[in-house]
DNA sequence: GTTTAATTTTGGTCTAAGTCAAATTCCCGA
DNA sequence: TCGGGAATTTGACTTAGACCAAAATTAAAC
């Protein structure tokens, strides 16, 4: 159908791609790697704004976040978009329309970015000679499973202030697996982008970060978050809102 | 971890095994039949209320429901489960262990069930050798992706009806894919189930059971479900609730 | 750097769904 | 066939979060 209109793509090693250590980290022999090289030759710039993909594209490829910061999402009937993720540099995008051969949801860049391009049928093609690639490809698969599955325990049960702590510590978790500060970052998204992911709406959003950072759990300045207290953080996000009481009165934030 | 207790796994054939027809369709060679009839050597019988893994369990195998109903949850910190699927014959289940190696979520029998076991090692050793297969195999976890993604839609953004409606529907089309009749089905979970699936309260489910009854859209007696109307039951998926008043008015319902 | 537009915060009301409780029906085992 | 416990329905009340609106802050465009 729909053919993405970004180009020109340029051609870069595995290396520079990053992608290497980000995204599969399996032992390879030498050869293997070079091999692995020349399945990911691909990479463009998104900047801000613009689209990875979108719903009715035809499917070729599966990408992989180098820089930057993206939102997926799929649009309702009625032309209510529900968020389905943010996604960090390392992460893979693209893997729902392998199903049909047609992406089911948009990929917006929420900042400048840079993503690797994977044709499918050469992932598929180079892990069958390497079966620790394939094998780690059906490892990443199955985890977006499993986030998904945590999103729907969000979705499915938790009150406002628990699913915002909830994406707090999640990010900040992600945040600092590619070495960035898990209790100092900024956040590239809308609170109406927040609200739409977690099932609430913006001023619901607003409100629940101003209680959050009333008890004294965060700190925020428009988009810039900080975690004064992850551990108590933890605890608000599974529900246990009566040690909040504690926490107001508690011992000095660090 | 933990083992799976269910015994004694007996040999059968693909063909009874079902899988061919259900989960299989690609077209292969004589001798890949073969081949793939040695992959599928273990099927199981799990009655009502036993569990096919729990999750902390090793993975081993992946799952394919041969007859009967399951339904997959996991278990939050403060004992709430929230239900993440129901499974009919046909569909695959523990695709979300490959990325840890260990169950996630507890999969259990809503009524006695039959399963064939897939030891996930010989499916990647198979998929090698048949690329069909294993491209197959992709498009099965993508489209669980995608089916998480419908399910994330629901619980971020539809009212209670619109819900309820999205289910039915959604079983009515897999009753209809297995042969059974569209309009005309039980529902072998109970309203809380139905409810943690759909982030509801059982009340709830039940009055909106008993709201769409009313307005003539289905007629439910326990668990068995009549859809009299699919297509305005459609709209009312989609939200448009005011078609509702055509509909108590409207015409014979077939 | 100023103007404008977009985003965020905060307040006040309303409603869909949660909670509590009681009545009814269903279903399983003796 | 009967009895008892579970599941379901329905009612009355409460509440978290939606909705509406206005002010305040931030970001973007010129």
């Amino acid at each position: 159908m729909l053919q993405n209109p970004n180009l020109p793509h340029r051609k870069t090693s595995c290396f520079s791609c990053g992608l290497r250590e980000l995204c599969l980290p399996v032992g390879l022999e030498e050869d293997e790697i070079n091999t692995l090289d020349s399945l990911i030759n691909l990479w463009c710039k998104i900047r801000r704004g613009g689209y990875l993909y979108r719903a009715g594209m035809d499917f070729q490829s599966i990408y992989i976040v180098r820089s930057g910061f993206f939102k997926t999402y799929v649009l309702h009937e009625d032309g209510r978009e529900q968020v389905t993720g943010f996604h960090m540099p390392g992460e893979m995008l693209g893997l729902e329309a392998i199903s049909t051969d047609v992406h089911t949801c948009h990929a917006v860049a929420l900042e400048n970015s840079e993503i690797c391009e994977i044709p499918f049928t050469r992932l598929e093609e180079i892990g069958r000679d390497i079966p620790s690639l394939m094998h780690h490809f059906h490892k990443i698969m199955s985890r977006k499973i499993v986030h998904n599955h945590e999103a729907i325990v969000l979705l499915g049960g938790m009150k406002a202030r628990e699913r915002l702590s909830t994406l707090l510590l999640n990010l900040s978790d992600r945040f600092a697996k590619l070495g960035y500060s898990s209790s100092n970052f900024n956040l590239c998204m809308t609170r109406e982008e927040i609200g739409s992911y977690l099932g609430l709406k913006l001023e619901t959003v607003s409100r629940a970060f101003s209680r959050l950072q009333k008890d004294g759990l965060i700190k925020i300045n428009s988009k810039s978050v900080q975690l004064n207290n992850i551990s108590w953080l933890k605890q608000r996000s599974r529900g246990n809102f009566h040690v909040t009481e504690k926490i107001v009165e508690g011992a000095e934030l660090q």
